[in-house]
DNA sequence: GTCTATAAACCGATAGAC
DNA sequence: GTCTATCGGTTTATAGAC
């Protein structure tokens, strides 16, 4: 028979998770204790762990369900045929999905020593799965001449970290738009990448 | 009349900071007991008192000088007169010097909301400074017309952003030299902002 | 499902002996 | 300059009442 008026935990849950991330990523994961959620979710202390078995699988959680959303993301995406199509939507998408999602990412990026190895390695698959992703559109875009990179693994990383910048000085209500931040971004990465006119030209002629 | 054999102070005080350094790095700022540093040492807990009037001071301690260290060595550099040669000479002097510091880095993207506001103001005019010196490279680029950017306070951050993500994936036992890392990088950082030749031609031609 | 109460440990910082 | 001892407060996590 059901239950006649819905449990809590349907409400509670979430309103943990939503309380952890928040304040995880403005204090950090060791500065929040476990009665600062409760306070913020509005229950006693005690209650947390009819949600969680204890804080660092609660933080783990967090960090897995974010990965799991990007990704996703990231598979639904439609992906243009051309290498050079691909990688402003690729920088574009990424900026976006990012953007809205400031504390997971931040969090993401900071408190990674405070998982368990395993816990860790699992995260790490599922970065290397999304970074890959990337690595594949610089790959085709090197086969094709349109892009000229002496290291794809090496420029990988550096899109993303030079994309992950925006996370750390945008500002919503600042002097840019972000539909003009990703313009701007999305075409600095395919400067740095493409391969020069005169360059492509000489190797077609081959 | 000069002290007979030393103060321990002069060592103990460096080793002080050393430990406290490392330890910030490692586990971060709030994770770390100062019962943790003093073991590092080798004293007890109490006897880190005489080097630090309390835990923030010293994180603050730690954090202004690397950044006082940061813009000595950056006014020491000698500077080409062009901006393209500008612009390669600090992304290759931005990879070195951080790569060897890692842990104060690390700990000055981390720990800053650890500050009080007034030692967070301190160190974020020394880091605007730094800044500053990078833009400044771009807007003399960008004046000779051998830079093609959009906003130089967006390119400015776009290319910090980049540099710093050497720290987060380079190992000096890997695959590339860091001499490697920094030709391909600087290459990158110019190519992302120089002006095509097409565009340069048409500009000096009016 | 949530509460109160509590265990066991740890925290930053200080006082006073040596 | 460093030690031991300690204060007053915090922490995570659990036990048991409701």
């Amino acid at each position: 028979m059901a239950r006649k008026t819905g449990s809590h935990s349907d409400i509670t849950g979430p309103k943990v998770r939503e309380a952890a991330l928040r304040l995880f990523a403005e204090h950090g994961f060791a500065a929040v204790s476990m009665r600062q959620i409760a306070k913020e979710v509005g229950v006693q202390a005690g209650a947390l762990y009819l949600y969680t078995p204890d804080k660092q699988t609660l933080l783990f959680d967090l960090l897995s369900a974010h990965m799991r959303d990007l990704l996703a993301a990231l598979r639904a995406m439609e992906m243009p045929e051309h290498p050079v199509r691909q990688l402003e939507v690729f920088a574009r998408f990424h900026i976006r999905f990012h953007m809205a999602r400031r504390d997971a990412v931040f969090i993401s990026y900071m408190e990674l020593r405070n998982l368990t190895p395993e816990n860790f390695a699992k995260l790490d698959a599922m970065r290397r799965e999304y970074e890959t992703a990337l690595e594949q559109i610089l790959i085709a875009g090197q086969k094709a001449h349109e892009f000229d990179v002496d290291d794809t693994k090496l420029t990988t990383m550096a899109i993303i970290s030079m994309l992950n910048g925006v996370l750390t000085w945008y500002r919503p209500d600042g002097r840019l738009s972000l539909e003009r931040v990703e313009a701007i971004y999305s075409d600095m990465v395919g400067k740095a990448v493409r391969m020069a006119r005169s360059k492509r030209k000489k190797l077609v002629a081959e």
